[in-house]
DNA sequence: CACCATGGCGCG
DNA sequence: AAAGCGCGCCATGGTG
């Protein structure tokens, strides 16, 4: 069915294209699969559309280079059914996300009457109703995986593991430097229609239904003997309440991603433009005198080779493949170029990072600057695969330095924003239960001011100095560090943060032992569980050091900790109808007058207080 | 030209 | 020899 740009796959046979058309209009489909393809992985343009009718059949709509001649099919298919489930769908949703914006912006009268435009207040987006409606009937595969802390997600690893079923990977049909655009699209088709069938499969494996319940389970698989079969991998997974409430979590998550990535933030377009003006004026001195000693200062390369033939002494790097330069090293040299160098990477860094993006008079380098430059600034999210905290991409705006943050503009004229206080020292009394730390946090001491009279007895509250060195004890150690890591941080002799180190663990004995059990733990089961009893993949001993790993075991109750709370403070605004614009782990930034509801300070199983503030300009 | 590794640095 | 975790993104420099 070349022409039409529709693909079955299935034991049936259909004489023409219309009994197929009627078979799929007759039949009621109740749990289906889906899975987008796409350019690449980064040019996520839409190329085509799978649905995973059941666990044998599968069709798939063509979209790119012409659209199917039944596109109304695809999304008739999507509405009838109950249940949807996906492999990773944030990346699909997004996909689609952008497809259906662009879509409606050629087609005045959108589908529903929805528009992307049609919002009564600036700036308020929505997403469209089909995208809403799917993630209210959503499960998805990937994330069950990443709960459950099993050893790979990809989706072809887990159908050979658990449904021992063997699909292409995309680097078996996509040779290097070429796009699925390269391929005949019904190769294209074919692929999808395998990954619907996995994922429906896979789905009904782990015991799909049973993840929107609140009951804890088992499901069990087979050994694969002809391949994916990992002898330390148990037959049997009990997925516990825990588990699944952070499972739903995570899927209610899906839509409020969605909407925060299509409403973007404001930006003051006048303030681009001055920062970048200034930026490049003052950029232009220091770039000059480079360019007089004869070498491009943002070449680290160029960097380490001029410094050292001036006679300044410079490590190599860990590969040992070039010198040193970063900006711990360049400090210590008293050569005046080597502040040189300092200014001007702190400046390019501003002007290629930070500015360039959202200045609408400079071209295009990056496809993602395309978005309305100037006017607005968008992202997407997806969940980091260790510990499942939110990261942003194509023009992150996690990463957004302090100073410059009064170049986004609110749509309201006023942004709120909550951040959470300490909070991952709070879970590590928490995780740790250790007395002291718990018991300070419950009287409302500072624990910070505690720890500096342990180790600096007779120091004074005031200084400053002191209690920078004693958040930095407690901020480190949260990770375990070495007494090196410590005396880099502080810049005292190592042999003193080794004794400070001990002292440290003295006084907080109940950290030391979650610490050491936490990471036997993470020996013998190769993950470690957050408070809420969500488990996290610590990474194999093929691709880590032993010591990494350890680091790791304690790192990520921490981390996911955090993200569990800020998953449902997200979540509790949402419903609360808070206009979020930005999560950033441990803070929330939302447009509006936004008085932050005190619930939020009791999501985990200790107070986690929160400040908030209200301005004209973000900080 | 597309793609990758490297060094460096922004945020939490 | 290595000595704290997670992330994204920039420019350079090298490859096929």
């Amino acid at each position: 069915m070349d022409s039409s740009g529709i693909a079955y796959l299935g034991p049936r046979d259909f004489p023409t294209e219309d009994h197929l058309l009627d078979y799929l209009l007759d039949q009621h489909f109740d749990t289906i699969s889906c899975d987008v393809e796409t350019v690449t992985i980064k040019d996520r343009r839409l190329i085509g559309l799978g649905i995973g009718l059941n666990q044998q059949e599968a069709v798939y709509f063509r979209i790119m280079p012409e659209p199917s001649l039944y596109p109304n099919m695809t999304w008739r298919l999507l509405d009838q059914a109950q249940t949807i489930a996906g492999h990773n769908f944030i990346f699909d949703a997004t996909v689609l996300l952008e497809y259906l914006n662009e879509f409606y912006n050629q087609h005045p009268i959108g589908v529903g009457g929805w528009h992307p435009t049609d919002s009564s207040i600036p700036g308020r987006y929505t997403i469209p109703p089909l995208l809403q409606s799917i993630a209210l009937k959503l499960a998805d595969t990937s994330l069950m995986g990443q709960m459950q802390g099993l050893p790979s997600l990809e989706l072809a690893n887990m159908t050979s593991r658990y449904v021992g079923m063997e699909i292409q990977r995309i680097s078996d049909i996509l040779p290097q430097r070429h796009t699925m655009l390269d391929l005949p699209w019904g190769v294209v088709a074919n692929k999808c229609l395998y990954d619907c069938l996995a994922t429906n499969r896979l789905y009904w494996k782990m015991e799909g239904p049973k993840w929107s319940g609140s009951q804890s389970f088992i499901w069990t698989h087979q050994e694969n003997w002809d391949s994916g079969f990992d002898p330390s991998e148990p037959l049997t997974h009990w997925v516990s309440e825990g588990i699944l409430d952070c499972y739903q979590v995570g899927i209610k998550l899906v839509p409020l991603l969605l909407k925060m990535t299509a409403r973007g933030l404001g930006l003051y377009p006048n303030k681009v433009e001055h920062w970048y003006q200034e930026v490049s004026k003052k950029l232009l001195v220091y770039s000059d005198i480079c360019t007089k000693e004869g070498f491009n200062p943002s070449s680290p390369q160029q960097v380490g080779y001029t410094l050292a033939s001036r006679g300044n002494f410079l490590p190599f790097t860990k590969s040992k493949k070039q010198l040193k330069t970063d900006e711990e090293t360049l400090e210590e040299l008293s050569d005046p170029l080597a502040s040189v160098i300092l200014e001007h990477r702190g400046l390019s860094k501003l002007k290629g990072t930070y500015l360039a993006p959202y200045n609408p008079h400079i071209e295009l380098t990056k496809p993602y600057w395309a978005h309305h430059r100037g006017v607005r600034a968008y992202t997407h999210y997806r969940m980091d695969l260790s510990t499942a905290r939110l990261s942003s991409y194509d023009r992150s705006l996690m990463n957004i330095p302090d100073y410059i943050r009064e170049i986004f503009a609110p749509d309201t004229g006023v942004w709120a924003w909550a951040d959470y206080d300490q909070i991952e020292m709070r879970i590590m009394a928490q995780v740790s239960q250790d007395p002291t730390m718990m018991a300070a946090y419950e009287r409302g001491e500072d624990i910070h001011w505690l720890t500096q009279q342990r180790l600096w007895p007779n120091s004074d509250r005031a200084d400053e100095s002191t209690r920078l060195r004693s958040k930095t004890f407690g901020f480190a150690m949260l990770y375990r560090a070495q007494a090196h890591t410590l005396s880099k941080h502080t810049k005292l002799p190592i042999s003193t943060c080794s004794e400070y180190r001990t002292i440290w663990l003295a006084t907080y004995p109940g950290v030391d032992e979650w610490q050491l059990e936490t990471i036997a733990d993470g020996w013998n089961q190769g993950w470690t569980e957050t408070m809420y009893g969500r488990r996290c993949r610590l990474p194999s001993l093929d691709i880590a050091k032993p010591d990494h790993i350890e680091k790791c075991a304690v790192n990520y109750p921490i981390q996911g900790t955090g993200f569990d709370i800020l998953a449902r403070a997200l979540l509790l605004c949402d419903s609360l109808s808070i206009d979020i614009a930005l999560p950033v782990h441990d803070e929330i930034l939302a447009d509006g007058i936004v008085e932050f509801p005190r619930q939020l300070e009791d999501l985990g199983r200790l107070r986690t207080p929160f400040t908030q503030h209200r301005g004209l300009y973000w900080k």
